[in-house]
DNA sequence: CCAGTATATTATCAAAATAGAATATACTTT
DNA sequence: AAAGTATATTCTATTTTGATAATATACTGG
């Protein structure tokens, strides 16, 4: 139960939604997120730690960056099937599509590092 | 958006998860529920009022009582994807068995009406 | 109509969640 | 080694949530 409740929690958050519904389209780093998401780093990384802690991402290390990408679903079983129907919930989402539609132009070559 | 995270959020509490799986069992009326969870009645309502609002379960009055039961799902293919996955899902749970494995010795004839 | 009962609503409070500023950590590059 | 940068953690303030007590509402039965 205290399991179910936390990936269900994970998911109680607009932003939290909009970071899983992102890493559908590519692995991302932190700061390419918060560029997105126009909110600060510190809150970023707290929502990929409950997120992760869901079961629901995963990260490894790449140098200076820190990537990020959806679980394989090994961890839950209901991480697993949400982020299933993940893959077309919320497809046609207002917010959703606005922000997945700019990550293509979001590099981190040109947000970091300047 | 607002409404997919209007259904996480709702089962995002152990005490609306276990409604929803008591449910599954039979229909039941307020004062029912409130035997079964042992928290205050305005609780278990302002719980209610959060799962129906959430597309996840309905309401009809029956006399003296409102009975309760899980909804059809026409209102949120959220809310349908995960009644139908919590048919299922933590039938294995202790806290859940606990709880429903008393509701078929609770009777409302005994409860209210004394 | 009146008394009693099941449920809903309101008011209030403690606990938890979210956000950002400040700071710490780890790694890269010169 | 030193400087710089990406990310994590801590601290603090604000908002939201969950619980109960008190109250209101709606229905039932005499």
């Amino acid at each position: 139960m205290k399991h179910f409740v936390r990936v269900m929690k994970a998911l109680s958050d607009p932003n939290r939604v909009k970071i899983i519904k992102m890493l559908q389209r590519k692995v991302m780093c932190v700061c390419e997120m918060q560029a997105a998401l126009q909110i600060a780093q510190p809150s970023v990384s707290k929502h990929l730690k409950i997120l992760e802690d869901a079961g629901l991402v995963t990260s490894y290390k790449d140098g200076m960056w820190v990537n990020y990408q959806l679980a394989d679903g090994s961890s839950s079983p209901y991480a697993s099937s949400l982020l299933g129907a993940l893959r077309h919930w919320l497809e046609g989402d207002q917010e959703v599509s606005e922000i997945v539609g700019q990550i293509d132009a979001i590099r981190r070559e040109d947000i970091c590092r300047k």
